[in-house]
DNA sequence: CTGAAAGCGCTAACAA
DNA sequence: TTGTTAGCGCTTTCAG
């Protein structure tokens, strides 16, 4: 929208041609250290900047990853996207590449942004963070050549490319956790919908079952990810199962939502009743009482997401599926069984 | 990084020029109707998308703002964001604009990529969230041909444009309610260091002073935007002045941890003391007992802020400086002061 | 109504 | 070691 210094201004005034300028910028060595000494002047003199479209057209490149998130209103107020979006950003940033917001909204799929973005060249690749079941627009990119990899879930049964936590790992962390300790009447309290929170959901019966549990008289209640659905789904748990003495929440927020219900109800937790969570987001350890949860390193997802996302863009014929190893945490909220 | 379908292979395969296909797909009427058709054949058959790149050289624009927050961590968690980046994401999308995340940490002041991402044409715009007195960088921006614009704060004394809430008229409203309930002994808990948070507490002390009451007598307690914050303050400010009938919060999240604080004292509120707060945001209503505050629309903020960064672009000379209008809350927080 | 040609700002062969 | 030239994919005069 005005006149900006360009590749030319600097060659003109440093009587020298326009390859060498750009070759100068680029570090190319086979310059001079002397003309290289007077076209930096100028650029510092200018404060010369290479425009981005310009050189993205000739590279083929944006240098721009796309995140897309949910609602807004649900990504901005949930603590989880925080190291997740972080460690997009950090890998991101270290590689010169920027970060684009994407909402997975309504006009996002009618308008198949998810497409178009990779079509026009706007982005070299999109990370998608917090799908669901429901998002079978996904499958479309599937045989794309473009760089499109699902974060921290995936479509079952497509070559689709994701990065995600180990949650069959989590179940049987918690699982030999809480079995551990002695407990045989088992509550849980899982997410739906979800990939990798079914699958938790199912080695978590798995886990019980080796164990001579019968999967069937395991209650499972849908939290909905989220604190108000857990603290619902212990009060649904509890009344009609009072003989629990144990609660396993797919994630923590669920899980804290449990510890709220069950400290208004006068329940001792761990004595009376034990609660174990997943994530380890930032708010376990400030619980009360501090929640014993299988951390997942989002932070490192989020990192190694953005990571193969630039690997995908180089080679996008690959299908990536990276298991991000889970880490049991021991807090105050699990116990031993009650006799 | 791979062979994509350009207006090229359009052109080729309907026998026309480029610069007709360029006009069709720009729409241009001066296109017979049959040579319109037969190249949106050829589109939507190949479904060729003009490359973003290429054209935004041509346009000297590249369709994008940046949206720049503070540490990650900080803004998913908090709740305000969620409305503010919701409505720059909606006003965006709606002129055909993406968003760029961008983050204000050390690396992004130190590679000044505050004024690079305008200067490369990366962005055609760039909106500040949460900035404080200490983003003294901003400054190096007035002046400069680029559209800059801190939203919901300002840089006092400098002509940086701005789209904020009526900070002054949040105080006079939070001020007159408390004071029109008959509340005298009035403690307040603010922010520091954020130029309209400081507005907020000046402007407050006014209004009591205008009520004939001595501005020095008026208790403060620093509780950092935050809800612990807002906890500790109460606590402070109730054990230090026990006579407090009324405490005035310059954002919910504070006003929410004083409830808090309130309600594990076993301090009736409103009954024995009256609290309110500012922003509404959606916990705000949600919370024990209901909160009273003055409501600001986040959402229109964030769209006005857009819209305006898009002005700004247009014509980088001017100075904006919006001011949005804010709004009681009643709800059940706030009752007469204690006889 | 359509096409040819120039150019947006930059990179990268290929010459010199 | 440096310059010339030809694009990258698209828009936009200006001719025809």
């Amino acid at each position: 929208m005005h006149k900006a210094v360009t590749i030319k201004d600097i060659a003109r005034e440093c009587g020298v041609s326009l390859s060498t300028v750009s070759l100068v910028i680029n570090g190319n060595p086979r310059i001079s250290e002397k003309t290289r000494q007077r076209v930096m002047e100028a650029v510092r003199k200018h404060d010369y900047k290479p425009n981005a479209q310009a050189r993205g057209l000739v590279s083929r490149a944006s240098y721009t990853l796309s995140v897309v998130v949910p609602e807004l209103g649900r990504a901005f107020g949930d603590i989880y996207y925080g190291p997740l979006i972080g460690g997009i950003y950090e890998c991101a940033t270290e590689r010169g590449y920027k970060l684009m917001l994407d909402m997975n909204n309504e006009t996002f799929r009618r308008r198949k942004e998810y497409i178009d973005m990779l079509k026009t060249g706007r982005v070299d690749g999109m990370l998608f963070i917090a799908t669901n079941n429901f998002d079978q627009f996904l499958a479309e990119l599937v045989g794309t050549p473009y760089a499109a990899l699902v974060v921290n879930n995936w479509l079952p049964g497509q070559p689709l490319s994701h990065v995600a936590a180990d949650y069959a790992q989590s179940a049987r962390v918690a699982g030999e956790h809480i079995l551990g300790l002695g407990h045989r009447q088992i509550g849980v309290i899982g997410g739906t919908n979800v990939t990798t929170a079914e699958l938790f959901n199912q080695t978590l019966l798995e886990v019980l079952e080796e164990a001579g549990i019968d999967p069937d008289s395991v209650p499972f209640r849908d939290g909905g990810f989220t604190e108000p659905g857990g603290f619902e789904a212990a009060r649904s748990l509890t009344e009609n199962r009072p003989d629990l003495t144990a609660l396993i929440a797919g994630n923590d927020r669920m899980a804290i939502g449990a510890l709220r219900y069950l400290e208004m109800k006068g329940r001792k937790v761990p004595k009376e009743i034990s609660v174990i969570g997943v994530d380890d987001i930032a708010t376990a350890a400030q619980a009360r009482p501090a929640l014993t949860t299988v951390r997942h390193d989002y932070y490192r997802i989020g990192y190694q997401a953005a990571e193969q996302a630039l690997a995908l863009f180089k080679d996008p014929s690959q299908t990536i599926r990276d298991l991000v190893p889970v880490e049991l945490v021991t807090r105050v909220s699990t116990g031993p069984a009650p006799a």
